[in-house]
DNA sequence: CATTGTGAAGCGTTTCACAGCC
DNA sequence: GGCTGTGAAACGCTTCACAATG
């Protein structure tokens, strides 16, 4: 069900145009999929749609947040104040989208004070009380590769279920955790196999509309 | 086949670990994978391991490269110098695995000029020599949601044949071009699902080893 | 005899097709 | 008439299990 966050980006989106009513082959084709998987996604949402007419926007929304616990703010850390740390710091697409920082930490003294994104970069020994002082329950690590365990490791000791990691490592973490990797230079290697491929399977290059955008989620 | 850069990421670890030689069964390990995927994976590259002892890793990073078409440098162009344009732009964790920062281009002549991770960002009509000058093919949008469209479409007409897109939208362009997304919001927003569900079912909570972590390609 | 390479079974996801409903 | 909801078919990926082999 890793495309409830999309149904629900385009919902909302929806919404703000007031479109108050929308058809799955409409959803399906604003997020470049297909109309029957999508009313198979909404349907095991126990959803519904109305025969003839198509599903309500507004209640949509509110059911997908539901489902996807998205009824209540969930603050996060984010462990390392690099360039990865500050930009994520200073995105500002997290707190909209109901993660606001709760605090940024790092391990080197010499970053510690200075501030980014609104939030003041704080010690990592203040993990714990920044965890417990502001119920978090999702970790971001924006480490070096090197300290990346070491990050997960100090963010399950102090009470965080949920990891979103930045470092090209497989962590070692108990079952329990839920995390969750995004490897930019993946990506980038995914499309230069692509670019390769282009390059020595020479010619039949199709040119078309739009849809069929590979992401990310398994 | 996005398991490859994995692999190759771990091999070339292993590699400066003076590691020759490997099993399917460790480089699963390491990977928290399975050993008969690994072997279907790599069987499929045609590949050469011994039966009775494993794969030479010199020789299995050779190929892996080769097939991601990773035998040159791939320089890519970051449109957008926003936080996260300059966090990429700044992150260096690119040109170090092959994808050398060729230029930083945004629109916002104030924006110009300025220097960051070594780049000094350029406007964006120079796109088109930037493109030629270094015979990029990949680029990366790290602009605002709004600008993300445009910013493709500008891509595209100076021959960028792949795009690595981090807003949030479904990119309308060519079929010719391979479009990957990645949107942060939307691994957190899986992460909340989990916590939400954690909270809701209760109990049974399992405890155990590493392995198992979900990451991004489809 | 440890480990690869692979046919075949298993399983989850996607797509089709159409009955059911507004 | 148009669109949803859903069984059933098709597909692709994962896992199993074992023969092949250095």
């Amino acid at each position: 069900m890793a495309r409830l966050p999309v149904y629900l980006r385009i919902l909302s989106e929806q919404a703000e145009l007031e479109v108050e009513c929308i058809s799955s082959d409409r959803l399906a084709e604003l997020c470049g999929a297909n109309a029957a998987k999508v009313r198979k996604d909404l349907s095991y949402l126990g959803s519904y749609g109305t025969r003839g007419v198509g599903y309500e926007v507004a209640y949509l929304v509110y059911q997908i947040r539901r489902e996807l616990g998205l009824t209540h703010d969930w603050p996060v850390v984010i462990v390392g104040a690099g360039h990865l740390g500050q930009a994520l710091a200073g995105y500002g697409g997290f707190g909209e989208r109901g993660f606001p920082v709760a605090g940024v930490v790092d391990i080197d003294p010499a970053k510690v004070g200075s501030v980014l994104g609104g939030v003041r970069v704080r010690h990592i020994d203040e993990l714990a009380q920044i965890v417990q002082a502001r119920r978090v329950n999702i970790g971001v690590i924006a480490t070096p590769t090197s300290a990346a365990q070491e990050a997960a490791e100090r963010l399950v000791a102090v009470g965080v279920t949920s990891i979103l990691n930045f470092a090209p490592v497989v962590l070692s973490v108990p079952r329990s955790i839920e995390v969750r990797k995004v490897d930019l230079a993946v990506e980038l290697q995914i499309l230069s196999y692509h670019e390769q491929r282009k390059a020595t399977t020479g010619g039949l290059r199709s040119v078309g509309g739009a849809a069929g955008q590979r992401s990310a989620s398994a």
